[in-house]
Parts: C-alpha cells; sequence; structure tokens
RNA sequence: GGCGGGUUGGCGGAGAGGUUACGCAGCGGAUUGCAAAUCCGUGUAGACCGGUUCGAUUCCGGUACCCGCCUCCA
C-alpha cells in the first residue's frame, strides 16, 4: 500500500496518514457561504482539496473515499439578498426568496468549479437541511453542562472544555488579554460563542426550545459531519483562516455532544491567495471572481495549473505572468498527451510526490520530464492524476481546424523558385503575412509546414493569394 | 498585544546536512536562405547575525522585513 504523508495542523507535524477504516476513507471540508460567486480565493481549496480527493480515490479505490463540502445558506447576507429582492417587488415569501437567492448561488458555483475541473464531493449538505441535527446537538451539549442559554442565545462554555485553543495554539487567557471585541453581557467567558441565536420577524428562523432563531455559524459543520461521517473521521479541511474560531469551535463541539469519538484525526489548512502579490479586496481594486476570469478568456485548466505551481501550505500568488506561462505549458502538454489514449497509469514518481503532503510542484516538475521525453501515455495519465487533461483536452488548447494548404503549397513554390533566384522577398513577404495572421512558419528542407497559432485569425488570411 | 506562516538564482518555485531541481526568460551552439519550432549546452541562489557540525541554503537561536488569523472572508 502506498504511503501518504499529510501535515497535520493539529500536531504541526507531518505525518503518516492511517484512515480508522481503508474501506470507507472520510473527509469534510468546509465549503462556501452560498451568498455569490465565489471569488478566486474561494477556489484555492476546492483545487487542493480536490487534489487530495483523487489521490486517495487512487490509492483506496475510488468506491471508497467519501468526500463531505457543506454549503451554508444560512446567512446575513443571504437574507440582505432576498430582502432587497422582495423590496424591488420580487414575488413569494422571504423564505422561498432565500432559498432562491441560495440556489442560484449554488448552481453558480457548481458551474465554476466544474470548470476548475473539481469533482462533485460525495456528499454537499446545505446547512438548512441539518436544522434539526444541530438543535439536537445543542440540547446535548446543555445537558452535558457544555453549552448554557442566556437571553435568547445559546452559548458554548469554553470553560468547560479544557482543550479549548489547542488547535490553534492560543489559550483562553491570551485570546481575552488580546480581545478587542465587544463582550455580549450574558457571556459567561469573553471567548463563548453563539450555538444559536434569535431571529426577529424579518429574518429566517427556526423554532427551538430557545424560541424562534437560527445556528450559529460553527454548529453546522459539527453537526452534518456527524450525521454523515460520525463521530470520528480521518481529515478535516479548510482554509488556514478556519483554523480560528471556526475549526477551533468545531472541535470543541463536536468532541463535548461525542465524547466516544475523536472527531477529525488530520487537520489540514491551505495557505491564503494573493493577487499581483497583495491581498486580494475590493479595496485594493483586485477583486475577481471565477467567473470573471473565465469570462476574460482565462481557461479553468489554467487556473488549476497556476494553483497547483505553489504548494497548498504556502502563500499562493496570482498574477497574469503565471496564467500566461500555465497556457503555454498546457497547450504543449495537451498537444502531446492527446496521442494517447485514457487509461495509462500516472508516473510513479508523480504518485510518490503527491503523497508527499499534496507535493503539486512536484507534479508538475515530473509531467515536464515526460513531455521531454515523449511519453505521451505517462503524461496523460499523471495529468489526469491531478485533474488536467480531461477526456480529450479542452477545445481551447486544440489546433484549429482549417485547411493552409493553399497558402503552404504557395509558399513552397516561392521557396523553390527563391532557392535558384537568392531572391527571397517574395518568400518573405508570404511569410510575414502568415505570422501577422498568427499561423507559425516552418521551414526546413523536409518542406514548408504551417501551424495555425493560438491567435490565428483567418480573416487575415484573405487577399493573401 | 497574542498566535501562526513566509523570506531561495532575472522571474516562478521544489527537494535534500555534503553530489544537476524543474519551468519560463536570457546567453552559446546545432539546424535554417533568414526565421520559427525542435534539440544540445549554459546560471559560484538561498534576507541578516550567531550557534551545532569535518561541512548548512537545509538543524537550533536571535534580528529585520512581509503576510494571515485573533472582526461568522477559503
Amino acid at each position: 500500500m502506498t504511503t501518504i504523508k499529510l501535515h497535520n495542523t493539529k500536531t504541526r507535524r507531518k505525518e503518516v496518514f492511517t484512515p480508522l477504516n481503508p474501506d470507507n476513507v472520510r473527509m469534510y471540508v468546509c465549503g462556501p457561504t452560498v451568498y455569490d460567486r465565489a471569488h478566486l480565493g474561494n477556489a484555492r481549496p476546492v483545487v487542493v482539496f480536490d487534489v487530495l480527493f483523487r489521490l486517495l480515490r487512487h490509492v483506496y479505490g475510488p468506491g471508497h473515499v467519501t468526500y463531505v463540502r457543506n454549503f451554508t445558506d444560512v446567512d446575513d447576507r443571504i437574507n440582505e439578498t432576498a430582502q432587497k429582492r422582495r423590496a424591488a417587488g420580487a414575488p413569494g415569501t422571504l423564505e422561498e426568496l432565500i432559498t432562491e437567492r441560495s440556489d442560484e448561488t449554488i448552481g453558480w458555483y457548481h458551474d465554476d468549479m466544474d470548470e476548475l475541473g473539481a469533482l462533485r464531493p460525495t456528499h454537499e449538505p446545505r446547512a438548512t437541511a441539518y436544522i434539526g441535527a444541530m438543535i439536537a446537538m445543542i440540547e446535548d451539549l446543555i445537558a452535558s453542562g457544555h453549552a448554557y442559554a442566556a437571553e435568547g442565545h445559546v452559548l458554548f462554555a469554553v470553560d468547560s472544555y479544557s482543550n479549548y485553543g489547542a488547535l490553534s495554539g492560543r489559550t483562553v487567557e491570551d485570546m481575552i488579554a488580546g480581545a478587542r471585541v465587544e463582550v455580549a453581557p450574558y457571556k459567561r467567558n469573553p471567548m463563548d460563542f453563539v450555538l444559536w441565536k434569535p431571529s426577529s420577524d424579518d429574518l429566517p428562523g427556526w423554532d427551538s426550545p430557545w424560541g424562534r432563531g437560527r445556528p450559529g455559524w460553527h454548529i453546522e459543520c459539527s453537526a452534518m459531519a456527524q450525521e454523515l461521517l460520525g463521530a470520528s473521521f480521518d481529515i478535516h479541511g479548510g482554509g488556514i483562516d478556519l483554523q480560528f474560531p471556526h475549526h477551533e469551535n468545531e472541535i470543541a463541539q463536536s468532541c463535548c455532544a461525542h465524547p466516544e469519538g475523536g472527531f477529525a484525526s488530520v487537520w489540514m489548512h491551505n495557505e491564503m491567495l494573493l493577487v499581483e502579490g497583495r491581498k486580494m479586496s475590493k479595496s485594493l481594486g483586485n477583486f475577481f471572481t471565477v467567473r470573471d476570469l473565465l469570462d476574460q478568456g482565462v481557461p479553468g485548466e489554467v487556473i488549476r495549473y497556476v494553483f497547483l505551481m505553489t504548494h497548498y501550505r504556502k502563500p499562493m500568488d496570482w498574477t497574469a505572468e503565471k496564467a500566461a506561462q500555465a497556457e503555454a505549458t498546457l497547450r504543449k502538454w495537451y498537444a502531446l498527451a492527446a496521442q494517447a489514449p485514457d487509461g495509462t497509469a500516472p508516473s510513479q514518481t508523480a504518485i510518490e510526490a503527491l503523497c508527499d503532503d499534496l507535493n503539486t510542484h512536484a507534479v508538475l516538475s515530473e509531467c515536464h520530464q515526460l513531455a521531454l521525453a515523449g511519453d505521451a501515455a505517462a503524461l496523460r495519465g499523471t495529468m489526469q492524476l491531478v485533474g488536467l487533461m480531461q477526456a480529450e483536452g479542452p477545445a481551447w488548447a486544440a489546433a484549429p481546424v482549417v485547411d493552409l494548404s493553399a497558402q503552404s503549397d504557395r509558399l513552397a513554390a516561392a521557396r523553390d523558385t527563391a532557392m535558384q533566384t537568392k531572391d527571397f522577398t517574395q518568400v518573405d513577404r508570404l511569410k510575414a503575412a502568415l505570422l501577422a495572421a498568427g499561423v507559425e512558419v516552418r521551414m526546413s528542407k523536409a518542406g514548408v509546414e504551417l501551424v495555425p497559432g493560438p491567435d490565428f485569425d483567418p480573416a487575415r488570411l484573405e487577399g493573401l493569394e
């Protein structure tokens, strides 16, 4: 059996991965809050954990991996959009408008992530479908003394869980000392966090033992992981920004509600995304969504390739330069890989690189070597291991199908003549015109070959005859 | 203030306590009427200061700078 090593945030070390049950390797990744289009940063964990999903499927078998990624569809920004739409005269109840907004956003998310070549997870639960499970878990936490109700809220008591802060390396004392937030008066400890909060009439809410309200953010992941994966499972992933407080709170809730389980064995966090060296933000004017890039003509495979260039635990800088490089490389690879049939195993070197805490950059290096060696089959298999080269390769990378034989013959004839006369002006004129039209001109002793390039423009060939 | 991550050759970006990373660009060569494409060759890098060691870019400590989290943003 191949040995996979993964960096575990919990222990801050790279460890040999041993699944609790090799017949059912279980992974939970925090998914998006579906209030709008996914931005580029949202796509990074999707690609990172898609690569891990593919590796696990490769090693343990496609039928032996369960991957859960949730949709958070309880969120004030979703409510805002729904309220605005209602105010603008949209038909339907607020609840219906909220559902409509979530459905719409989830559809976009699927479209965009599909373009990146990400496999759909095994389960994609929506928080609103698990409110009952959340309420039950909160009731358990109150019963066992880990939570308390106060002024319509239910709060988790961090003092009841001695390991609180272990994942992120903080202590409750440190956090209180450095706290910048105002503390709600009903909290017993300033670090206590919300499990349930009351909803006013204009907000979505569910009936509960504590009145009409809605769940806090963290409880949904605990409840859905419990329902779909059990009290103990293998891997929990997400962006490093979720390490605290989100994941810390998930651990507290889950381990207190289910002391018989260990919750996640391995915690994995991807680093953040930068754009041209700076944090992506609306105020800096460098904020964009995945769809923005796709619309600008940057293919999903190119985005994926750029992501794979950087190890997931390092900050990744998105630059136009990288995207251009990625596209040029992929064109070469696709042309070669297209010559091979599906079904070739990936290179062992690449598998081993991936097994070493997802060294995707080393996989790309290996692909370069395979391409250099002209090994189309191994290249194809290796690209597919990391989610590149689906099917026959994308249309954008395929050479345009055009008949340039007339131009080719004409150029060859002119060249033959020029070889005799030593007057190449006519040949150069033809060549320049072809180059201007985006055609690559290759002349050798063997003859003339015309290859339409990425910027090929047939219109510019007119009048050439 | 607390916690965490980073700093590698022109650019991007890895691994490894001592032997070529790799890619892009550049340079030299082969090839070409000239090019393109292709192939071959080519880079005394490792923020700074100490320490451990026969030997450190790789381990340890410190300094500087950058970034993230601590505000339901992946």
